[in-house]
RNA sequence: GGGGGCGUAGUUCAGCUGGUUAGAACGCCGGCCUGUCACGCCGGAGGUCGCGGGUUCGAGUCCCGUCGCUCCCGCCA
């Protein structure tokens, strides 16, 4: 036991009355009655009250009396049974107090910026987060986040995984997110990049024979932040050799399920649901639905195809949301607003209003058309007709703005579920180029490679995502195993023979050397424990995140460089990045 | 890169259609107080209304710009 304390504040209850303690700990709160003064002393674990009486210890008093809130103290006293009436059923150690005899100020604090605690700006919170690492909420994230890692290392380790370290600064990717670049003075005018992901290192080291690798890898990417996302975060990142799909979703099962458990919480049940990339963006108009609650898409293109309404007849598809609300020509005019924010030209609706129905377009509709597409009472139609991407895009825009502004997964339970059988290519709207969903290391449905090339656009790839509430905690997929099905995807996406070698050869090699089957996953960290925290940001779960303008508000970074220090990296830099 | 929101004591906020000396609570400082636990009571200090410009007899309030934060779109293999 240290000199400072032999237990901790939370620690005490009434069996422990009638010893002796040495506790430490911050200040929460000192009542000062003149005589008597009673401190809510405060660790980790917990609050206990010192009661500090001049007629036991007139030093200890006298000591009292200077204390200010987050002084660091340290007591010396007995523990006693409060009187009934004086038991503060509030505090886990209400039913005891420490009576005090000796009493040192081991630590002295100017007056803080915030209270500990206290809504304040996040800020004010970030520049001084070891103040705000003192409220029970950062300690409890901090700790959840701890708690989760933890039982993810135990179940990784229980299922064979080893843990590799692969490295932080690694090659540029030239597709994907920006890279953060490293300077290296011994090569001036090269750089690093900082790994987005250890994606192809986990690779090699399935071509290496690992069979199956896992890592907490933090990553970086120079992207913009939001809400959930930083520049900085960890994945557990894992892969498995010689395994099916089914394989590595039930490991991320085990993995989630593990979690819950750690924090005793109700585990969801498995195996969780699969939904297909084209059932959940035809039903949802999303890659990654909140499925917590239903208000589904529905098809109406068929039914419309004959209407007297241009728009709908002539459209390709129609399609429409029943919100179980009769809204007013106000909400109608703003809701038509971020439809067209979304895509759409215009936003068609029937309010179903106690019966009386009020619309701009029935008069065009004939009675069985109006009879199938009128919503129940109290609630509106709202309908989107154009091609299939924008309809999808519109009608799951909103239906995540419904699922917000409505609450509608308030008090529902947790949905998990997996994304499944997503399309290997798309379009990329600017060039027309074929991108890759997911990554090119993505293999495609078994007897499929041979559409890489021929039907980009129809080839299935073994990609799956993980949805926990709408929000996507990660991706993985099954990868290509054989270097000319590698080589057929570089190509199909544009990438000549030269340009493969120079940017991905290591990899091809590796392929050419053989390699097993394998698949992956990657789950970011930060977002699962935020959800499991109730948190609304990442930030909240992360000891000393960046602002979302990129900056630490705590150490001021950024900053700039002096000219020499860039100058030996080979640098000259163009800007004036105002030093301050 | 684009759009929305916010910016007033240390902190959280109020401040009406522009009108005397910009308020409250908490915190802070001083005094009193022996059973409080968000202790109580009395007194006090504390403001470049983010910054710059404009309109006006007069701006915290209206307009323009700018900075900071934030949410969203783009972006995020």
């Amino acid at each position: 036991m240290s000199s400072w304390r032999d237990t901790t504040c939370g620690a005490l209850g009434a069996a422990d009355a009638g010893t002796r303690v040495k506790v430490a700990g911050w200040a929460d709160t000192r009542r000062d009655h003149g005589g008597l003064v009673f401190v809510d002393l405060r660790d980790f674990s917990g609050k206990v009250q010192l009661v500090i009486n001049p007629e036991r210890t007139a030093d200890a008093a006298a000591v009292a009396h200077e204390i200010r809130n987050e002084f660091v103290l340290q007591a010396e006293g007995e523990v006693v049974l409060r009187a009934p009436d004086a038991v503060n059923p509030n505090l886990p150690t209400g039913e005891i107090e420490i009576q005090v005899d000796t009493l040192t100020i081991v630590s002295r604090s100017e007056p803080l910026p915030f209270q500990i605690g206290e809504d304040v700006d996040e800020v004010l919170r970030l520049k001084y987060r070891w103040l705000d690492m003192r409220s029970e909420r950062m300690q409890r994230n901090l700790r959840l986040n701890h708690t989760i890692i933890s039982a993810i290392r135990r179940t990784m380790d229980e299922l064979g995984f080893v843990d590799v370290w692969t490295p932080s600064m690694t090659k540029g990717t030239p597709e994907g997110a920006r890279d953060f670049l490293v300077p290296v003075r011994l090569q001036p005018g090269r750089f690093f990049a900082l790994a987005q992901s250890p994606q192809l290192f986990k690779q090699l080291c399935m071509v290496g024979g690992l069979d199956r690798y896992y890592q907490i890898a933090t990553c970086w990417r120079d992207e913009d932040l939001r809400a959930d996302r930083q520049f900085e975060f960890r994945q557990l990142d894992l892969e498995m050799s010689f395994v099916d799909r089914e394989d590595v979703l039930d490991v991320l099962e085990a993995s989630v399920v593990a979690s819950f458990e750690a924090v005793g919480r109700p585990a969801p049940v498995r195996p969780f649901p699969r939904l297909t990339y084209a059932d959940a963006m035809r039903r949802f108009g999303s890659d990654k639905p909140d499925l917590r609650f239903g208000l589904e898409i529905e098809d109406a293109t068929e039914l419309t195809r004959t209407s007297e309404l241009g728009v709908f007849s002539k459209a390709p598809v129609v399609r429409h949301l029943v919100v179980p609300r009769a809204f007013s020509r106000a909400e109608l005019g703003r809701l038509e607003e971020i439809a067209k924010e979304w895509g759409a030209k215009g936003l068609a609706y029937l309010v179903n209003d106690g019966g009386e129905i009020r619309s701009p377009i029935a008069k065009f509709l004939s009675e069985q058309e109006l009879a199938a597409l009128t919503p129940p009472e109290g609630s509106t139609a709202l309908f989107a007709a154009d091609t299939d991407e924008v309809v999808t895009r519109v009608l799951g825009g909103l239906r995540a703005h419904f699922g917000r502004e409505l609450q509608l997964a308030e008090g529902q339970p947790d949905a998990f579920h997996w994304v499944i059988d997503f399309p290997l290519f798309e379009r990329d709207a600017d060039s027309g180029r074929w991108t890759f969903l997911h990554h090119p290391f993505t293999a495609a449905v078994a007897g499929e490679e041979e559409r890489i090339t021929s039907d980009p656009g129809g080839v299935i790839g073994q990609h799956y995502d993980l949805i926990w509430n709408g929000w996507e905690l990660g991706s993985g997929s099954i990868r290509i195993h054989r270097a000319e099905v590698q080589q057929a995807v570089f190509a199909t996406m544009g990438l000549g023979e030269e340009e493969q070698r120079e940017k991905f050869g290591f990899l091809l090699d590796a392929l050419r050397m053989g390699a097993p089957p394998h698949g992956g996953f990657a789950m970011g960290i930060d977002r699962f424990v935020a959800l499991m925290a109730g948190e609304p940001d990442i930030r909240q779960v992360i000891a000393f995140p960046k602002v979302s303008s990129g900056g630490d508000p705590l150490t001021g970074a950024p900053t700039p460089m002096p000219d020499a220090v860039l100058r030996e990296l080979g640098i000259r830099s163009i800007v004036d990045p105002g030093r301050d």
